[in-house]
DNA sequence: TTGTATGCGTTATCAC
DNA sequence: GTGATAACGCATACAA
């Protein structure tokens, strides 16, 4: 910085006013600046200057597994999203593993990091007191809930209700859900069994435990499992809302392999839009959860705390919109010419 | 630092020798040090020790897309290999876009990563003088090779031969390959089709073009796209060699939506081993390119060369290993009683 | 085995 | 509008 002063006959702070778009500059001075800059390839030092400032321009994004496809699509946007504000996303893999999101929490990279971007996936309601953390964080999801941390969601109860009134229209009524977890009261699960639940009651139809298909980790193989076992127990439902699109993907393989016909015999609804779902055969119907707009929230909530640089009087929550995707899965096949 | 130190009647040198596990401290010393880290909450800065090592413990991986399941979990890999050796992985999108992977290398978070692993997918080999880099450079692939910088690729000749032998070992004569691209003479497109080439020709089959199904990008849809135009053409093969696994599920698909069993009219085999793989109906069979040891040779490699800090003599190429991975849609469907 | 002094490249302060 | 100078928190010589 200092060569590249003397070039353009100025001091360093100058140099470093140009480079911070400092505004009163006049524009001569700035222009010889930039000139040297250029003829130098000088490059602005990112350490020394979050040394001084103490901010690294960087913010943590905490998820269970960058494999899943959920996951790996939220971090595409919540990098996408950064990218705009000027944040550079640091992402950690926690596996879903307890002592690893604790670890997130109590020492991320920190004083790597301005910030955390969390998406817990084992920590319940009981481990809210974690989440008292003396550096801005914005949680994901519905694990935990405290008034210590900003909160990024989505409409978990409305869209499952959405989904399953979709399944409703199309005159379903025998509708199978598949992904519960049993006696969970947090999470998405319950928030989503509950969305279910809502929908069919509101139609008169009570909710069946029969049609109710376990399965703790949301994967297409446990998916298949859950909805084979249904079938093998006799039970045959005429639609399937899976709570995420792994699982829907899973039963939709289950069903094929059976001979089961998607949609005329079973119609089936996933949850997360995810790419894979436009891809199946027939594609899945699905609940978009307005990923882009969770991950414009997170990072902009982030973003403001991280420049306010006080801790804030009260914490934020944001619901993003969800949107129902119906797709072949559930409104059937075009037709093929022969 | 200077905290820690009053209270454990110290210097501070000593509390950065004690950080930095330097060997020769006394054990009193150093315990009464870890001690008052301890009592103070004390946290290294790493910005500072950055600033002053010139190092900064992370390195960046470039790659095309983070939503392609092949690139999700090699960010995986990388990410649980840099953690071995005390890396942070700082993750850039480059949308397979010319620009962007070429902006990735000429101003990388550059002066924040202390080295870069590179997976280009829109440079080619005319752009090597773009390898010619001041920073500790890996790249991926088989696009670019040059003197310039360090390579890990896979054996994509010999893994493709090989997996045209697995069709070839089942009977299958009129096998088609999917995901060409016509003209081009680098790449993995290219590599892989002359593996397929030798193995046909090795068995006495010569390649007839009608057999071969183009496609630029290696997606889902693509390959679907492909394997459609084929057949319409009236041309039916015994067998599909997809050039990656995102091919082979459009392959697969599609074939399933025109009553094409698989493999019994159909043998496929795709490329890259993604998990996608392992749960698509039926599971296809692939390529495994020794994507763990891809992972491990290149942050190894990296690793080594931020060490050394001197630019080397010489450049290395390390190859990974390969193996064939047979599944359902080749060998067949397990029984399954009605 | 430990301490002292110095500087890494930037931004903040305050003077001009 | 711009400049001089002191930090930021650490590691490195070198001395002791």
């Amino acid at each position: 910085m200092s060569d590249v002063a003397k070039l353009a006959g100025v001091s360093v702070k100058t140099v470093s006013n140009v480079v911070n778009d400092y505004p009163y500059i006049r524009e001569g001075t700035r222009a010889r600046v930039l000139d040297s800059i250029q003829k130098l390839g000088y490059q602005l030092n990112t350490t020394a200057r979050g040394l001084r400032t103490g901010r690294t321009g960087l913010i943590g994004l905490a998820v269970p597994e960058l494999k899943l496809p959920y996951f790996a699509e939220l971090a595409d946007s919540v990098i996408a999203e950064a990218e705009q504000v000027g944040l550079t996303v640091l992402i950690e893999q926690t596996n879903s593993d307890r002592e690893r999101e604790i670890a997130v929490l109590r020492d991320p990279r920190r004083r790597l990091v301005d910030g955390l971007i969390f998406s817990p996936l084992a920590l319940g309601q009981d481990d809210r007191h974690l989440l008292e953390v003396d550096f801005p964080l914005v949680v994901l999801g519905e694990r935990i809930f405290a008034a210590a941390a900003d909160h990024v969601t989505m409409q978990n109860v409305d869209a499952a209700r959405a989904a399953t009134e979709h399944l409703l229209g199309l005159g379903r009524r025998r509708i199978a859900m598949v992904g519960g977890h049993r006696g969970e009261r947090i999470g998405s699960a319950a928030l989503r069994e509950a969305g279910y639940a809502e929908a069919l009651e509101a139609a008169g139809i009570g909710v069946d435990p029969g049609l109710i298909g376990e399965s703790g980790l949301w994967h297409r193989e446990t998916g298949a499992a859950a909805i084979a076992t249904m079938l093998d127990s006799g039970t045959v439902p005429d639609a399937v809302f899976a709570l995420n699109d792994a699982l829907a993907i899973g039963v939709l393989r289950e069903l094929l392999s059976r001979g089961i016909r998607v949609p005329q015999d079973v119609a089936v609804i996933g949850f997360d839009d995810v790419e894979d779902a436009r891809f199946a055969y027939p594609s899945l119907s699905s609940v978009s959860p307005g990923r882009a707009q969770i991950a414009r929230s997170a990072v902009g909530l982030l973003h403001r705390r991280i420049v306010e640089r006080t801790a804030p009087a009260e914490h934020e929550t944001i619901t993003a919109e969800f949107e129902v995707v119906p797709r072949e899965s559930t409104l059937g096949l075009p037709a093929r010419p022969a």
